[in-house]
DNA sequence: TGAATATACTAGGACATCCAACGTTTAGGC
DNA sequence: GCCTAAACGTTGGATGTCCTAGTATATTCA
């Protein structure tokens, strides 16, 4: 879909604001784009590597959060609220991942309205395949050096923090 | 779809990766989710203030991207090369402008092959609203610091670089 | 008990992306 | 000059996400 250019884009665009007489925000500008197609080359390789698994990246993290969750189960809102999608996408994420056999749904055993997602043998064992193929072929080369790492993780971390997504 | 969570989901993440024996990519998995959820939010604040205009961010960007050109048109490959997107979701977005009334097709010159996307008056008129609108309610209060912002244009620059995004 | 709230599902729509395939047009090798 | 290869844009199909609205059920609290 496409070879390098020969110049940054973004730089472009950039300059461009800064031409038309938005210097003050032209630098935001930019670092908003750049984060935009940063996470655009990311997802693009994650989902790569999860296709093997019959697995999209919202997929997945339903089923990492499900791996990682005291007796592999949790009520649909819990997950809704931690993977900090709409409730509706889990009820999509979670039809897909049932037709698949990775994960069933349960009745609370308390409150009736609620429903437990709970992972299967079989999606355990997905989780953890998957997140095998993530570590070495993602997260071990993620395109950062581990100070960018350090400084992206405090400055995003931050960001989120003031965006409302967590007190801390 | 959320309240404040009491802990970072993403530093429980990282937690739990280090946890589990995978503190050598733990950081890079933390900075790269990091990455997704930023994204997501920022794409939320730019699209609710694009809204009114009924424009979305792919359209949008289209937009500008005709409007600091001269004259106010490129070919269809052109766009789609800069703006590192699929040449049919192009097609898509000249398609919904067009219907729009924001942009005409025209076609090329000298080669038959090619399609000119052109600017109407009234494009020429949303994409300096709109690019006002994001100025104001969006650029100008990032929710990074400046230092940050320099940070981020660095280190997602040559991110880019490396993903083969631009030559440069 | 009754009213307000919470939970999850269904249905429908808008949108973006990618892929395969197609017709048209151009360019390059011979 | 011709013919093959490449480029360009489009179509149709598939996938996937998110949102709104409405429904049914269950819970909570006044």
């Amino acid at each position: 879909m496409g070879n390098p250019l020969s110049r940054d884009p973004i730089a472009e665009a950039q300059r461009n604001w800064e031409e038309h007489g938005w210097g003050d925000v032209a630098a935001p500008m930019a670092a908003i784009t750049a984060i935009m197609r940063t996470q655009q080359i990311l997802l693009a390789r994650i989902e790569s590597t999860l296709k093997p698994f019959g697995l999209t990246f919202a997929r997945y993290e339903l089923l990492a959060l499900l791996n990682f969750a005291r007796k592999g189960a949790l009520p649909m809102n819990k997950a809704s609220a931690l993977l900090q999608v709409h409730p509706t996408s889990v009820t999509n994420s979670v039809d897909r991942l049932e037709r698949a056999g990775l994960v069933a749904r349960s009745p609370h055993p308390t409150d009736g309205r609620t429903t437990l997602i709970e992972l299967t043998a079989k999606g355990r064992t997905a989780a953890k395949d998957a997140t095998a193929a993530l570590n070495t072929e993602v997260f071990s080369t993620p395109g950062f050096s581990p100070g960018d790492v350090k400084d992206l993780i405090r400055i995003l971390g931050e960001f989120r923090r003031n965006a409302g997504d967590f007190e801390d």
